[in-house]
DNA sequence: TATATAATTAGATATATATCTAAACTATTG
DNA sequence: CAATAGTTTAGATATATATCTAATTATATA
């Protein structure tokens, strides 16, 4: 299920008067009228979010002469508690897609900007260029080490003199984490890409 | 889990963007300015959202210098789900509370509403006097039988000339239901207590 | 065919809320 | 202490929505 079904489901079920409708159809069908009726409604009140229930699929109709019917349709309530738990923690199931051949892009930064020594010439001012720059650098970091910020600083010499504005970008852009002074690699799903900028 | 924070819970992730911080927290800790990059937000918006989740529960907060990190609180999205579900499907839980001394009223309409031959004199007219008369007609039809609306006709009759109003107020007020012409009793957690009247 | 009943639609109103910019606050750093 | 960076607060705006009354539609009944 998609963000847009799934924020439909919570948004149906995001009003008190909607929940206590459905509270009163389990225990069977109720019409229309009645229902207006124990919750101290309009009727059009009690339309209005019959059809909002209706569009999440929530509930069921049926018509008797004059009368509407509404019952629950327990499947789809059910479904879409479990498609929204599985959404939030669907860790990085759709998001390693793309590494296409954008690499030219990669390597002309890498040749432009960075020096024969490694050194980095200057920050790119251009947002995707940065991101590959400092990814580059990124990468010679070891995973799972834990660094002091003197340990970072010294590391980043070597690239350029603004230890400090590179140190922050790492931050900033999700490269690294920080607690109380000490500095650790993130995983690379929570790295800002450069792919995926506009 | 009571009304409230249910629909609490739901309005909490009834908003686009809130999901998609959720997801991009399912990777694991974020922090402020990163999302609002990621999301293509402004900083407030994100401050705004982050609150709405705090207060809902479903994120964690740790401070580290300037820096906000937020992570998900898995234990309470998930609850949020199961309370979600269990308060819909609780059927009649909680609604078999009073019984009370009210028994009077009933008895005093009772005594002054149904002739000693079991007639009604009048179809009550103050509400809670209808439904107590109502009830007291209807618990002497069969559960379980389907009955033809002829029938239905005829077992009012001994008590009242108008036999369609009584009829209808059956189905208006959850006594019965009627599908294609046949009648058939409810089950009494559906029927509109008068007890329950403000 | 006229009347009655249940539901829906239309339109009005009041409240809620998602977003932004600008200003203020809180640490941190030089 | 001055400047910077991340966050929060305040205030404005635009959109959404819960509710009502009045009018309309649909169906049933006399």
């Amino acid at each position: 299920m998609q963000l847009d079904k799934i924020v439909a489901y919570h948004k149906a079920l995001s009003d008190p008067t909607r929940m206590r409708i459905l509270l009163l159809l389990s225990r069977g069908e109720v019409h229309g009228h009645a229902l207006a009726e124990k919750l101290n409604l309009s009727q059009p009140t009690v339309t209005h979010h019959a059809a909002k229930l209706r569009e999440a699929a929530l509930i069921l109709e049926r018509r008797d002469k004059n009368t509407v019917y509404f019952k629950l349709n327990p499947e789809f309530i059910q479904a879409g508690s479990e498609a929204s738990l599985k959404f939030i923690f669907a860790k990085g199931v759709e998001e390693m897609e793309e590494e296409s051949p954008e690499h030219s892009l990669k390597e002309s930064v890498l040749r432009n900007f960075f020096a024969k020594d490694g050194r980095l010439r200057q920050i790119p001012a251009q947002y995707k260029k940065k991101l590959i720059a400092l990814q580059y650098m990124v990468e010679k970091l070891e995973p799972g080490v834990v660094y002091s910020e003197k340990e970072i600083n010294e590391f980043i010499k070597p690239f350029h003199d603004d230890y400090a504005t590179i140190r922050r970008e790492f931050i900033m852009h999700q490269f690294m984490y920080r607690e109380n002074e000490r500095y650790e690699l993130n995983p690379p799903e929570l790295w800002t890409r450069w792919e995926n900028v506009k």
